[in-house]
DNA sequence: CGAACAAGGATTGTGCACAATCTACAAAAC
DNA sequence: GTTTTGTAGATTGTGCACAATCCTTGTTCG
């Protein structure tokens, strides 16, 4: 047995590793912009470059690494355009999920729910705002797996990927958080099988979501700068 | 300058690769379900292995390549529940993005759509019916291009691009086209900037594709068979 | 003093060899 | 005759070494 062996033993798969960035990247704890070298990650997770460029590959793909030619990875880190994008997408997408996850929910989809706010408020008294975000995106995750729609479902998860990256570049600090009365009101609405108020209620709850985002022009100004000399 | 180089030089990319695969599945040229061995495609190729595994891990995320471990990939086959997974995300996406599209078309935005319906046209008389079918699906993501919201573009790129192994696998041989005319009104509403019959026409005319399909779970039996014993 | 240029270091891209695993076929035991 | 087991072949998984490319820094020239 070695030392300070880094991490050994079985998290050596492809799908380990990209989980395992994946979570830091929507835990918040690797920040948009962030190089990740392949050596350093190699080293810290004690394998290959083979395995670590796999993962980054397949993080390329689900829209959280964005990589550079013979530059590297870097954390993704969304444009406004894309935020814009990205919460159109989900007004398309969401509100009918939530209404055919209203019209199949099953008392144990219900109980799911119910556990899922619970942890996220656990996570906000915490004071891991990072958390309680990831927490909060798998809340929308799970209302789409109730639907029982797999495709869309994945869709929705990549959304709120991005969802969580937007967050943490474009939140406005006041008002700590529209969401944990939403969702509890989406859970009311789901647990009586009423389709139509939850449709409308996600179409609100997005749109204060948005809301809550600064989306004005102002960042562009140096990144178009960079990217005019370029 | 060797004999018969297998397609040497220039297109020794990861992306290059990737997309004539891609390529010859969209066009029905590789059947659901082939193996895909990366000695094999290597060596058409004349490229190392390193690439087409990349390769094929990037169409493995577009859900055109289903891999198995120590097994190998394999072009998706998409099952009867997949199918209406698919239709059902592409009712929730594409209508409104045809709306958008129709508000936002310019001039020569109606000329490219013009352009696409003749090449349809003419593989159909060439007798090419894979390559329609996927002249077909570009005729979509062309649409998601004009209405400007690349994102949700993706999305429905990759639906078309697994509706197109869908119709490899379930289409009906009878009433050969639901779709020419179809287009053609669909491009009359976006020239005129009507977003409501824009709409209203690609939600009946992805209602009249589906019904092309035959999605009865006849072959799903066999299938439990299996896939009980595992 | 500023700018262009060149050398060095670091990081990524790719091919290759070996290890691990699976499939198929054949032989032996029940 | 059926089932099990063992061996051979093929295919995928992974680490490693070298090549290609890029960024940084120091130097030199105008």
């Amino acid at each position: 047995m070695s030392v300070t062996a880094p991490e050994r033993a079985h998290s050596a798969t492809i799908e380990g590793v990209a989980a395992k960035i994946e979570l830091a990247i929507l835990d918040h704890r690797l920040a948009p912009g962030t190089k990740l070298t392949e050596d350093e990650l190699a080293s810290i997770y004690g394998i290959g470059r083979t395995i670590v460029r796999a993962a980054l590959q397949s993080l390329t793909h689900k829209g959280l690494v964005e990589t550079q030619r013979n530059r590297g990875a870097f954390v993704a880190k969304p444009s406004i355009r894309e935020a814009r994008e990205v919460f159109e997408a989900r007004a398309l997408l969401e509100p009918r999920t939530a209404q055919s996850a209203a019209e199949r929910a099953r008392p144990s989809d219900v109980r799911l729910l119910h556990r899922h706010i619970k942890q996220e408020h656990a996570a906000l008294d915490a004071g891991n705002t990072g958390r309680a975000v990831y927490l909060s995106g798998e809340f929308h995750v799970a209302i789409a797996r109730i639907a029982d729609q797999t495709t869309i479902e994945h869709f929705i998860y990549q959304l709120i990927a991005r969802s969580s990256l937007i967050i943490a570049l474009y939140w406005r600090r006041r008002d700590a958080l529209c969401e944990s009365h939403a969702h509890h009101a989406l859970v009311d609405a789901i647990a009586n099988g009423d389709g139509a108020r939850a449709e409308e209620l996600m179409t609100s709850h997005l749109v204060d979501l948005r809301s809550c985002l600064d989306l004005s022009d102002s960042p562009a100004a140096p990144k178009t700068l960079r990217e005019a000399l370029a």
